[in-house]
DNA sequence: CTAATAAGTCAAGACAATTGACTTAATAAG
DNA sequence: CTTATTAAGTCAATTGTCTTGACTTATTAG
């Protein structure tokens, strides 16, 4: 009597559904272009002229849009370009690592106007939290001085941890990643923020930051490989993050590898942790980073060994990201210092042959991505100004409120 | 003065684009749950008891649909369950093979209507294209021989071949399959038939299949591990086909294995193509196929040691795409018998450790596909069909038509 | 027998994109 | 210098699709 399996179902769309579509086509249009007119904008989304100037007059008044200098380009009359306004939204992104956390403040077009970082102490989120919350409370308040009315264009807080999320832990992690899963983050995020809070793990963030500001930058499929503490990638699949069934997807870094008769996840293999094991070094050292950034540049033969190794992985790994996923690029980032990434890019080639050696190329098969300690928390803050502004499929439904 | 480079951006969305949605989206629901009232519809898909009752009208008139007997279940009018129409709506499914080819005609909710099989000839398309329009025209007219008006509700061809596309090839294909991916064989084929032709690499077709009317129907996260003459992944991400870049996504049997101080593709170690190697079989024997089900299912000797090296392999397949996917389930389908599937899958476990071990889990890790020799022409007749009839974004906007 | 409940319809209204004519402002051609 | 041509952008009426709220119908619980 009682139909007990629940109907399942995609949500249907509506006029709402419809405009805030064309609005965020608008503005990504903006975003990938930099600045276009409305005659532009028309051509290039398909849209009616007239609909392209109801939305971008409900933009300017929202003050999300500005118009630039009429420019007269032949014959017809001058065409007014129209741009971003970098202060039309903000968001907040934090970053939580073993040892350190970041939080950045970012504007509309990914530039970060206040940057603060702190070290977490050991003993995982019961000490940690209020670190945290202390730190998202001071970028707040420093963007609040530098801008205007900046809490009124406040769209979310994202935040960037090492992952994967919701896994039986093997407890053997020093750094009590593990208790920060189990941690009701979100949570206590949401209940001392105030904010609409967003989690993605540290290599999807880069890859957000990638294409917001970066080498992915308007593309539709791309991989960033991401060299951290552990090593993931971050997946832009038709122009959208890639999350997942559970939003571990990318995970790569406990891969399985075979190898001298052993089975160990890549991760032991080719990340920071691995380096830091082989140099014997602290990783709560604060200066480890520019240390190491001196080794690489000056091409030092401790770090020159680890190189040799990691680099075996790497490229088979971006071997491997171009036959499973068949991206238009591979982007190499990672909060690993900058000479580092490109001693790796070196070391990494020549590259393995596979489908992505196609005639008629137009992108390079593997590119330097951002190698900032910041990128992630940049990306974290990506997360929600995406959410807010671009166009994507779930938006359009009636099923996102 | 001229702007040479072009303005990229996506496309709008109107009214047309709205109820084109909501029409597929209520397909959809039906095609998942079998028979739904306008109510159940009206709830499932966040759409109004009227927008529903508008479009199952609509839906009604095009034959798509079709009303059953109201059922009582408890207080309040009885409601009306509908359903989809079989007859609704046909395609023609297309298999290229190495050394055969075959054709299906396929109905809305995906039942094989017709098939008919041929050889290939060796040589290639210039003397197989004429073989494979006649075997689709066989096929057709045999359809309208079955059903009435089979013509009018044509919706298209869709085409299943090896890939990788579009690469340049290593020359060592003694089934020239290369040349079949360098002859014209879209057009050759729209211009053959008039109709509406797709083109998609087997492992995807496999998936198509699963997801209409196998283990993946109505997921919207799963991998299909395909094991055919080679081998490779069909992937359904976000509840769509996932291509990349340029269709290749997911051709896993390219992929290089270090073992025993060599490097070889997946491919040679673990497809029906290695094992006719084992076997020494002649695979253009078209008895091969009843033969290795014979001896699978008797568990002979020469085909469990082949069983052995495989799936070793195909274990550790199986934990990559569970690595980097992060799917709900992992489909293993085949081209192959299905004794030998079903060996495989016992010779498979236990799965290695991953990240899909999480507390919780609702499907199995690994399941049975369809071991069907149809299998992949019913996937790459449901291509067409998903076009037509299933919600996805590209449906939504103004650039799809 | 009556009240409650649920399915489904009706008709008016709201919303957002479309259409085609119009205005404005520039350059090219004579 | 004048005129034709071209392109950007606006105006006002129209169209297509979903929404709303009241209404009708059919059933069961009490």
């Amino acid at each position: 009597m009682n139909d007990v399996r629940p109907i399942r179902a995609k949500s249907g769309t509506n006029h709402e559904g419809t405009s805030a579509h064309n609005r965020r086509v608008i503005i990504d249009a903006l975003r990938i272009n930099g600045e276009l007119s409305r005659a532009d904008l028309a051509r290039a989304t398909w849209l009616t002229k007239q609909t392209v100037s109801n939305i971008i007059e409900e933009l300017e008044r929202d003050g999300l849009v500005r118009s630039q200098e009429p420019v007269r380009k032949g014959r017809g009359q001058p065409s007014t370009p129209y741009r971003l306004v970098p202060e039309g939204a903000f968001a907040i992104g934090l970053q939580i690592d073993r040892h350190v956390t970041r939080a950045v403040a970012v504007d509309l077009i990914g530039s970060v106007l206040v940057r603060a970082e702190a070290g977490l102490p050991t003993g995982g989120p019961s000490t940690g939290a209020k670190v945290i919350l202390d730190l998202v409370a001071e970028v707040r308040s420093k963007l609040a001085g530098i801008v205007q009315q900046s809490e009124k264009r406040m769209v979310g807080l994202g935040v960037a941890m090492p992952g994967p999320f919701g896994v039986a832990g093997s407890g053997d992690d020093p750094w009590m990643m593990e208790a920060w899963q189990k941690f009701p983050l979100l949570e206590t995020l949401t209940a001392g923020t105030g904010l609409d809070v967003g989690l993605q793990n540290d290599a999807a963030a880069a890859a957000t930051a990638e294409r917001m500001v970066g080498a992915a930058h308007g593309l539709d499929h791309a991989v960033c490989l991401f060299v951290g503490y552990g090593i993931g990638a971050g997946l832009i699949l038709n122009g959208e993050l890639y999350r997942g069934a559970n939003g571990n997807a990318g995970e790569i870094g406990m891969a399985l590898l075979f190898a001298d008769g052993k089975t160990t996840p890549l991760e032991h293999r080719a990340s920071l942790a691995s380096l830091y094991q082989h140099l014997s070094a602290d990783p709560a050292d604060p200066d480890l980073h520019t240390c190491i950034n001196d080794l690489a540049s000056r091409g030092d033969q401790s770090i020159e060994t680890w190189i040799e190794t990691a680099a075996v992985e790497l490229r088979w790994s971006i071997h491997l990201i171009e036959t499973v996923f068949d991206p238009q690029t591979v982007i190499l980032c990672g909060s690993a210092p900058e000479a580092l990434v490109n001693r790796l890019i070196v070391a990494i080639g020549p590259l393995l042959p596979s489908i992505a050696e196609r005639p008629g190329r137009m992108l390079p098969r593997l590119q330097p991505g951002m190698a900032d300690p910041w990128s992630v928390a940049l990306g974290a803050a990506a997360g929600p100004i995406n959410r807010a502004f671009d166009p994507h499929f779930a938006a359009i439904l009636k099923d996102s409120l």
